[in-house]
Formats: structure tokens, C-alpha cells, sequence
DNA sequence: AAGTTAAACGGACCTTGGTCCGGATCGCTA
DNA sequence: TAGCGATCCGGACCAAGGTCCGTTTAACTT
């Protein structure tokens, strides 16, 4: 259906992660990573623990986006640089506070029960996983978007690569011969959690029409007709 | 080819501009306003410009990337209150930079000659459009990029909204019984700046794969045959 | 021409993310 | 347990966007 482009894949700009903690990133792809820091000194640890719940606490108490640095420091009794060393900047924080959700969210994909999980045909684990998506952004919506990180970092990010990954290998399965890259990025562009966070909370759409609109999409880009609705 | 999705528009959240000079959102659709303000008092109006001038400067000179509101005021001999009072934030006084190359694309949309402008089928017009949109996007990018709103006004600045507006409606004479607000988020999506930016210059994707990228995904869209390639 | 008022001005001030480096700590080794 | 180097800590410091409010001035009225 497509015109037979080559699909040469986007070569990812080698991130450098020569002056990043090894914390920031912690896998590129987040596997394997048993448990967080492999190595940290003691007072690091404990530090970086006080931290992350002095972060948890203040975020449910103001919402996240209130949270200030100074504030988390001062919560955690530890110093702002302290902060800013462990996790990088504000973003990282919030990633950080994100983290165990990702975690799980990856660990479907990567190994839970079909449709979701491998086992069921690309394009219907590609309709799952946008539901999925969507339905995790619904809730976290706050947090999600105060890690939203700046226009640097918008698709360099460990957990929106991941998630950039998997659909593009859904998408060769389902369409080899299209640019399944550049049909991920617009995949993923229908997930943006400010986009999610504009037509949700701003245009008052319900979460069901942006499900039903993400199915349609799919099934336009795949070219495969939409499933029947319940 | 999809559900039959009741077209129902999307209410755009009421901009709520009472607190914005007419200056920052000069006509929500940039219609008519034959020049700029209808009515700034004559001190104004010169300082107005000569910040814009200065900007252009700074801009030249140190890159838009580099420009500092404080350095702008500075250079027009202001104060820097008065840079704030005439373009609310920093990426108003982008926007303005941007002004007038955007009213000459919307003017190419509106009145043009075809197929960008009004005569050619809308898939054709889609076409062309995005194949403008990524050509104007390279040159301009680095102006672009700087003026990119932050998340909470990333689909409701002026421009974003007249853009969005146009493919709307050519989505809905291409496919009539899709939901084409959504649809055309997601188009958008593709033309995003940052994204732009992000595979042109981080991942060195030539500019020709963009615009084959384009036109496979509003053939897909539209559930038509791409055009022959040249 | 003087008076009046709404608008514009300017720069001190605040906030907050982010940096820096001298000093304190940890954990290892002898 | 004493010594030592790598790591970490902390808060002073910086930059830059954005706000505030007392003062100035353009433009209209009489």
C-alpha cells in the first residue's frame, strides 16, 4: 500500500553520557537493571532515598507541579546541590519518582499476558498498547507532565526511546515496508501526555474518543481494517 | 475504511484573553488585521519596534537560541518591564519575530495558487502542505525552535491553532467520517518543530525522507494511493 | 493652554533552576 | 586503627524569566 521506502533505520544520536550519572540513565533500555544504583556509598543511598520520598510527599501534598528543588531539599534536610547531583535536574527528579510505574509498564510489554505482552498479532498489541498508554497517562497525568522534559530531551528521554522501540517493532512486523520510524514518532505523537493533558483536561474530551481515535489510527496506518466495537 | 465516528467537534477551551494585549493573539485566526496594532499609543509603537529591531539583531548575532530578554531591553534602550508589557513572555517576542513569515504562509494557504492554496483536491492540498510546513520548518528552525511555547500553550498559540485549523478542514472533504480533530493532532504531530529539529539535526534524517515520510502518512491517513514518485 | 486620565515606562525585586568548590565522609588498606 | 584517596555534601552564588508599583507622558477635553 505504501511506496517501498527503505528501511534504513534513524541512526539514534549516540547520547553522551560521559558527565551523567550512571543513575540518570539507568539502562538505555531499562533492562536487566535488577534493582536501581549498582554502586552508590552509603550516605548516597540513604540521601537519594530521603530524597525520593521527601519528593513523593511534597508532590502529594502541593501537586507536582509545585514542586520546587529548594523545597525537596529542605524537606529532605540535605543540601540543594545534593539534589541536583543525584538526579540531574528537575526532570530527573520527577522521571525518578516515575520510575517504578515505567518499570512495570515495560515489563508488560515486554513479558506480560497478550495482547499486551508478546503472543498476539503486531497490530493488535499495537491497539493495547495505546490503550494501555492511554489509560496510564489518564491517571499520573500530573506527574507525567511535570517530567515533561525540555524541547532537547523530548525524544531522547530513556522511557520514551523504549516506548519509541516497541512500536517500531510492532510496526515492521505489521508494515515491513514502510518507514516504520518515522510512523512510530507519529504513533507516539497521539500519546504525548501534553497533547493527552490538552484534549483530556483542556477540550474536555473523554479518554474513550481519544481510545476509539488511537484504533482508528492504527488501523489507517497499518492499512487493516478496525476491529468491530464492542 | 474506519468506524463511523460521529465528527464532533473538539471545543477549543476558551482562551481567556483579558489579561493579554490585543498585541499577543492579534486575531485568534490572524484574519484582516491588515497591519499590526489598531491602536498603541505613539511611544509605544516606537518602542515596539525598536525591540523588535534589536531582537532581529540579537538574534543574528548570538543566535536565537542565546537571546535574553534583559539583552533585548538593553539593546532598544528599555526597560525591561516594557519588553514584558508588549509581548507577555519570551516566546511572544519569537512569535512576533516569526510574524510575518507566518502571515505569508497563511496567506499561501488562504489565497494562494494551487495546490497549497484553494483549487486542488484536499488530499493534494495536504500533501503540498506538509511538504511546505517541513521546508519552512528548515530554514527557521533555529527561530522556531526558540519559540516553542511551553506545554501548557503548545496546541493553543495563534499560529499552532490556524494550522491545525486548516488541516481540519482538509481532512474533513478527504475523509469525511473520521474523527479529523484527532486526525489532524496527529498530522500536526508530525510537523512539530521539535520533532523536526530533533531528526534532522540529532539524527541527521535527510530533509527528502521527511517529506516521502509525509506523504506516505497522509496517503495512509486518507486511505489513498500515494502519488507516483518523481 | 492647562487639566485630566488612562496608558506606558523602568528598573528594583522575586523566584527558581542550575553551578561550583572548599570541606566533610566513607570505605578501603596497611 | 591510622591513613588516604575518591566520593559526596552543602549552601553561597549565578542567570534569566517574570512581576510590581511609583513615576512619566501621550492624547484627549474644555
Amino acid at each position: 500500500m505504501s511506496a517501498a521506502l527503505p528501511p534504513a533505520s534513524i541512526p539514534q544520536e549516540p547520547i553522551d553520557r560521559s558527565d551523567l550519572r550512571a543513575d540518570l540513565q539507568p539502562d538505555l533500555l531499562q533492562l536487566g537493571t535488577g534493582e536501581d544504583e549498582p554502586c552508590l556509598r552509603a550516605d548516597a543511598a540513604r540521601n537519594r532515598a530521603r530524597l525520593l520520598e521527601a519528593a513523593a510527599g511534597l508532590v502529594a501534598e502541593h501537586g507536582a507541579a509545585g514542586l520546587t528543588m529548594e523545597a525537596v531539599a529542605a524537606a529532605a534536610s540535605v543540601g540543594k546541590g545534593t539534589v541536583f547531583r543525584r538526579f540531574g535536574d528537575r526532570t530527573g527528579l520527577l522521571l525518578a519518582l516515575l520510575d517504578h510505574s515505567e518499570r512495570k509498564f515495560q515489563a508488560a510489554l515486554l513479558s506480560g499476558p497478550a495482547p499486551l505482552g508478546p503472543g498476539a498479532p503486531p497490530v493488535e498489541r499495537l491497539h493495547a498498547f495505546g490503550r494501555a498508554m492511554l489509560r496510564r497517562l489518564a491517571d499520573e497525568l500530573d506527574l507525567q507532565l511535570a517530567a515533561e522534559p525540555g524541547a532537547e530531551r523530548r525524544f531522547t528521554s530513556a522511557p520514551r526511546r523504549f516506548l519509541r522501540g516497541h512500536v517500531i517493532l510492532l510496526l515492521r512486523q505489521a508494515v515491513p515496508d514502510a518507514d516504520c520510524e518515522l510512523l512510530a514518532h507519529t504513533l507516539m505523537g497521539y500519546l504525548d501526555p501534553v497533547l493527552v493533558h490538552h484534549l483530556t483536561r483542556q477540550c474536555r474530551v473523554p479518554l474513550d474518543r481519544l481510545e476509539d481515535g488511537w484504533v482508528d489510527l492504527v488501523a489507517r496506518v497499518t492499512g487493516t481494517e478496525p476491529p468491530a466495537e464492542p
